[in-house]
DNA sequence: ATTGACATTGCCACCGGTGGCATAATATAT
DNA sequence: ATATATTATGCCACCGGTGGCAATGTCAAT
């Protein structure tokens, strides 16, 4: 089957046509006769014949390849969403290069753009935070690179972007914790300079709000979403005077950090306290007690980017790209939360 | 900066010479005269001129792309492994492309060729379970495609192959158990067709035996390496009318699951039973009680076999080839092992 | 029969590099 | 000085496709 490699000459040699011809028929064109169109179909396949994406490229400034670009630590969300993009672009005949960068450096613009323009990328896919920064699309946009931006919320130029609306998903939470009867409900926000824990942070505190249960000042903390960040706040909560009953938290990386923390100082969860958190990562099944958590339905979002990506490099008419994608987070109960017993 | 793109045409015009003999400069060929060379490389330099991958390939038959082949549940792996070898592959103008597959598939050898032959990779990196198939390799061999395979264990053919050895690691965790006076030691091994189970199994109960402390049969237990597996083999050992005091699992996921069993069971760790794992995983650490666990170097592994892939691929004779790359596992004391009290 | 419109196909240059060989320049031997 | 080896450089074809345009064929309209 592996036979030497064989080329659109040889392809066009066997059918009797211009290569030309077979090119146009592996590019769909309309302008081809069906008949000689079917002929060649038929010899492409009984020869096995792939056309080469570097010669293609070369000669149509295209790669066959996507780009996935992200700063983000969470290992078990990036696996998943290349496994999402996968699936769909493979079969699409592209293949995934990947490229984790620090989106804070000052030289984060030209390093994307270099890693483009370096292997020709036919687009890229953006992961918070990097995908947050307006800058970068602008930059992107200008060179005319096509590109989508994975985000939590939501955006009218819903063109560019994969959504999932987490602002719900942090209201019904609030819903929750409030069933179970707490009082003292405390939050431990990611730091709000980032889209999706600003999200998060007013779609909790809004519906606390208009259940007229405002959180006050104490029970309000901003944390880095990092599990040490976690165990500070948390120690922090759980020795004030008038500790809370349930801490929600911003990803499941701080609910864990919480988790250790009243561990530490004895408290029983969820007897004596409520710990959620937010994107149902491995972890959240694993850690005991087990986490109360939302998921997103990251995987499903990654094709959503892939499909749309892919769209739009295909088509010239932007009008032909998938619309409105927005995903919507649920509420996944386990075993950290429970009754308030007082 | 970003202007319009410069070719080995522009540079040649530029500097005076044929775009030949820049070609030669870009692939530091020996045969070009010392100040040629700096005058070609000063104008490469300041028009920041960069080889296009695709022409280059198309010419050269090389697309300065490596890529990553793994069948691999086992994302903070996955995620380590990548960031390594990114890490030493971008510096040398590589680029990765992921690849996730079913190593237990009857197309493996097909679809692991239809990958490297539609993208042209220079060469790929496997890792286990899917490194540890002599039959995929055998076949890259017959169709001389450069690769280099992360394995458990140590082999003699070193040249192809990057190893952990856990042998010598799973040795440690059988002394450091029973340093802590435990005289019922449990094990709880992967799948022993993995290499890296058998490595680990055979380390630990050979040392075992060692010491005069052959396992008896009801405490070898072969389990999935997953977290359920954990669970149900913890079950089933922790209701045994003489149940263990101490268990070692050949991962984390394993491990957590046996917590989790011990929980349920209302046994006490580390007070009533220790529990180990294997790997070191995010898991380990946030887990509660923190894992006893043996670390592997996966990045540091990840890095050597970026760095002996690229050697491989660049050089025509073998012996370019860094030397032996075996890394050496740690253990991890942490809160889910203690001295047997009994 | 002639013409024009349209659909189909082919020809050739070109994308941006590298390989092989010829040629020019320089050094070494006779 | 001349022949000979050695080094440095240039020329041209080629890798495997695609773009633009010309050529050919078909059919309806004049």
């Amino acid at each position: 089957m592996a036979n030497e490699k064989i080329t659109i000459n040889d392809i066009a040699r066997l059918s009797g046509v211009s290569k030309r011809t077979v090119s146009r028929v592996i590019n769909q064109s309309p302008k081809v006769g069906e008949q000689t169109k079917l002929k060649v179909e038929k010899i492409i396949e009984q020869y096995n014949y792939v056309p080469d994406k570097q010669a293609r490229g070369l000669a149509s400034s295209r790669s066959y390849l996507l780009g996935l670009v992200y700063d983000n630590p969470d290992a078990l969300y990036i696996d998943e969403v290349q496994r999402g993009i996968l699936s769909f672009c493979s079969k699409k005949g592209y293949e995934l290069v990947v490229h984790p960068c620090r989106y804070k450096s000052t030289d984060l613009n030209d390093n994307v753009l270099d890693f483009v323009r370096r292997s020709k990328l036919d687009g890229i896919i953006l992961l918070p935070p990097a995908s947050e920064v307006d800058d970068l699309a602008s930059t992107l946009d200008e060179n005319a690179i096509p590109y989508v931006r994975m985000v939590s919320g939501y955006s009218e130029k819903t063109d560019d972007f994969v959504m999932s609306n987490d602002r719900h998903a942090a209201a019904d939470m609030a819903r929750f914790l409030v069933s179970l009867k707490h009082q003292k409900i405390s939050m431990i926000t990611g730091p709000l300079n980032y889209r999706s824990s600003k999200e998060r942070y007013e779609g909790f505190i809004h519906t606390m709000e208009n259940m007229d249960r405002a959180l006050p000042d104490q029970y309000l903390i901003e944390g880095t979403n990092l599990y040490e960040s976690g165990i500070e706040k948390g120690r922090h909560l759980l020795t004030l005077d008038d500790r809370p009953t349930a801490i929600f938290c911003n990803n499941d990386e701080m609910a864990s950090g919480v988790l250790k923390a009243a561990a530490e100082l004895h408290i029983k969860v969820p007897e004596q306290l409520s710990v959620c958190g937010f994107d149902d990562n491995l972890l959240a099944s694993r850690i005991i007690p087990a986490l109360t958590t939302i998921k997103r339905p990251v995987r499903q979002m990654a094709v959503y980017a892939a499909n749309k990506l892919i769209a739009k490099i295909e088509s010239n008419n932007p009008q032909a790209v998938i619309q409105n994608c927005t995903v919507h987070p649920e509420l996944v109960i386990r075993d950290s939360t429970g009754f308030n017993e007082n």
